[in-house]
RNA sequence: GCCUCGGUAGCUCAGCUGGUCCAGAGCGAUUGACUUGUAAUCAAUAGGUCGCGUGUUCGAAUCACGCCCGGGGCUCCA
């Protein structure tokens, strides 16, 4: 609804000529006049017929809002269409007036000019600050609550802890002795109680390892990246790709937005329990993806599918997904509004193909978190199911628990309010007591149909197949959120925190100790080989050591007289040190280089994103 | 969206019962000295419309109101 408001000394209309549109009314109501009254001339739009009880509250609030102001009496609503291109039709406008007539008359002497005929109108503006304004009605700014947002808050959940030996006990039951960080998941998931007295420690740490920051001129949870944390970003992307390609995966790219008004995925729209960026170009209405189902889905449509293909997996690294969390659910990276998604989703025959590669995904996803330095230790595992597909495939859920050989969380539905029957999340819990899901695999039995994927079987028939839904590592900023998390607690415990060598973006770090040891200290970088820098700033010895201890360099080399004549290498190794005595080791270049290949063997590797010298680098923070 | 805390030098912050400890400290930067052997070398210099606006006052970083931006919390989390 599109307002403009004028405060005036009078103001008299009179109807000449009747439209098509015109509404009935009597000789009387052609004329009318309002002494020192506020005008409202209104134009109701399209958007307003969704909801017309609640524009006409929110109308008449803004009118006699500015009635308050000037202390108008009186109030005349006149119908205006010349305020918008897009206008509602014309009963809902009618009825909207009306509305808003009722609703002012409460405490306004409030007269209507009729809807629909041309009118002939005088009026005299008062001229001061507040005489004219005007004011557009949009109710929630077109915001699309999902179906599934709705029922979730419907669903009734079964919590159990799934033992061992495959007895299933109610979480509140459960003796959770030697299980703590289980019963912190447990108590998080079921209470959602999330008092927290302090910042998370990731937030600090990726900001003075000059990897993510925030960025105040994008949205909340959009972040900036600098070199060393798009470096360890690119890493952690590039092992799961690798992963999901030796899974059969291919990889495919699709757009990051789609048409809202496309029919297939405004039903899915309803199905996903998450808000979205709208945005608009020319007439359309747009929404950022929140995850890579769209565009494989519509893919997976286009698709000539055989039974020999099955299973079929395609795989994306969609940077970025976008969901619009709540303002203040967005703390450093644990979750972002813009955030890269590993998704990967596989096509099965059936069921029992699809549970086939189900167990198979959740051995994978083990996989690759102990490669990216999370082990089984440092997550727990939800599960969670509808009580008939529980009862049809005990076994297999058991199966489940008897991989991670250590009791799991169980969440059961009475019914499928979702379009999945089965997933398993693998969940970090932090310092603070935080849950947040990694790896997540789903089967999916609705969106088949309704995309309309299909494939042809043995005889030659149509069939629709299982879909899986798989994040192998979960988003990669929540990755390094974990790793951040893992590195502050072991720091508390006393260690020495660090990334993983495969990850740390600067692998090698070498100090000459006088000028005259910059050459050979050059040498050695070309020689080794992997991310190795060269502080060669003008600081005493003692401060660069400990700069480097502050980045978390795993192997720190210092060259001065000694090594020069020697050869050798005096190397302090971060993974064997603790925060009061250094471990120091005596070797060569070449059993560095051996060392550190060992350790990465299998990793993926890029090169050093800054220059080798920290004299010429920049500081980002 | 609501509650709450905050915005002072490139960074982290102190000052905030209004007036010469009010424009400061540490780090960083620059320059000079030192050429260094395992966790912060010494000295000097430069840097700020104290988020923006309005008001109160003889006088505002300091008080009031409004606005903008950010953190945390609530709501939410297939």
């Amino acid at each position: 609804m599109q307002l403009l408001l004028i405060h005036s000394d009078y103001i008299e209309f009179e109807a000449k000529r009747p439209t098509k549109m015109a509404e009935e009314i009597d000789d009387q109501a052609r004329k009318g006049r309002l002494e020192e009254a506020l005008c409202a001339f209104i134009a109701v739009e399209k958007f307003d017929e969704d909801d017309p009880e609640a524009v006409i509250s929110e109308g008449a609030k803004q009118i006699s809002d500015l009635a308050e102001q000037v202390h108008a009496d009186r109030i005349m609503l006149y119908p205006y269409a010349h305020l918008s291109p897009n206008l509602s039709t014309p009963a809902t406008a009618v009825k909207i007036l009306k509305g808003m007539q009722e609703a002012l008359s409460r405490n306004y002497e409030v007269m209507r000019a009729p809807f629909g005929w041309y009118k002939a109108f005088t009026l005299s503006c008062k001229g001061h600050p507040l005489s004219e304004l005007s004011r557009s009605i949009k109710l929630g700014e077109g915001e699309v609550v999902s179906e599934a947002l709705k029922s979730e808050a419907k669903a009734v959940s079964y919590w159990k802890i799934m033992d061992l030996d495959g007895k299933m006990v109610d979480a509140d039951k459960f003796d959770f002795t030697g299980h703590e960080k289980l019963k912190k998941f447990t108590n998080y998931e079921i209470s959602k109680a999330r008092a927290v007295d302090r910042v998370p420690p990731h937030v600090e740490l990726m900001r003075r390892l000059e990897m993510v920051d925030y960025e105040p001129g994008s949205d909340p949870g959009n972040m900036r990246y600098y070199p060393k944390g798009r470096l360890v970003k690119s890493l952690l992307e590039n092992l799961v790709l690798d992963k999901a390609a030796e899974m059969g995966a291919m990889e495919v790219e699709t757009p990051i937005m789609y048409d809202m008004e496309h029919p297939t995925l405004k039903k899915y729209l309803d199905r996903f329990p998450a808000r979205q960026y709208q945005i608009e170009a020319d007439k359309k209405k747009l929404f950022l993806r929140f995850a890579a189902c769209f565009g494989q889905f519509l893919m997976g449509h286009d698709m000539t599918i055989s039974y020999k293909a099955m299973p079929l997996r395609m795989f994306e690294i969609t940077r970025y997904s976008f969901r619009r969390e709540q303002r203040g659910e967005l703390v450093g990276i644990r979750r972002l509004r813009a955030f890269t998604m590993p998704d990967m989703h596989t096509l099965t025959r059936d069921m029992g193909q699809a549970m086939e590669e189900f167990r198979k995904q959740y051995e994978a996803s083990i996989a690759v978190l102990k490669d990216v330095g999370l082990d089984l230790g440092d997550y727990e595992v939800a599960i969670r199911f509808t009580k008939d597909f529980y009862n049809e495939n005990k076994q297999f859920i058991e199966g489940l628990v008897d991989i991670v050989q250590k009791p799991v969380l169980i969440e059961m539905w009475d019914d499928r309010f979702f379009y999945f029957v089965l997933k398993f999340e693998f969940n970090f819990v932090d310092t603070l007591d935080k849950a947040s899901a990694l790896s997540t695999v789903q089967i999916d039995v609705e969106n088949a149909e309704r995309y309309d994927i299909a494939y042809v079987d043995e005889a030659g028939e149509k069939q629709r197949p299982i879909l899986l839904h798989c994040s192998p590592s979960g988003a990669i900023e929540r990755v390094i959120y974990a790793l951040l998390e893992k590195a502050a607690r072991e720091a508390e415990q006393g260690k020495l925190p660090m990334l993983p060598t495969w990850l740390s973006p600067t692998q090698v770090r070498i100090i000459p100790v006088a000028e005259r040891h910059q050459a050979r200290a050059l040498e050695v970088v070309k020689e080794l080989g992997f991310r190795t820098d060269i502080d060669d700033r003008d600081e005493t010895v003692s401060k660069k050591i400990r700069d480097a201890g502050r980045e978390w360099v795993p192997y720190v080399v210092v060259i001065g007289d000694d090594e020069q004549a020697s050869g050798q290498l005096t190397v302090t190794v971060r993974a064997n040190s603790t925060p009061k005595s250094p471990a120091k080791a005596k070797m060569s270049v070449e059993d560095l280089r051996r060392q550190i290949s060992s350790e990465t063997a299998g990793k993926p590797w890029r090169r050093l994103p800054l220059p080798v010298r920290l004299s010429e680098r920049p500081r980002f923070i």
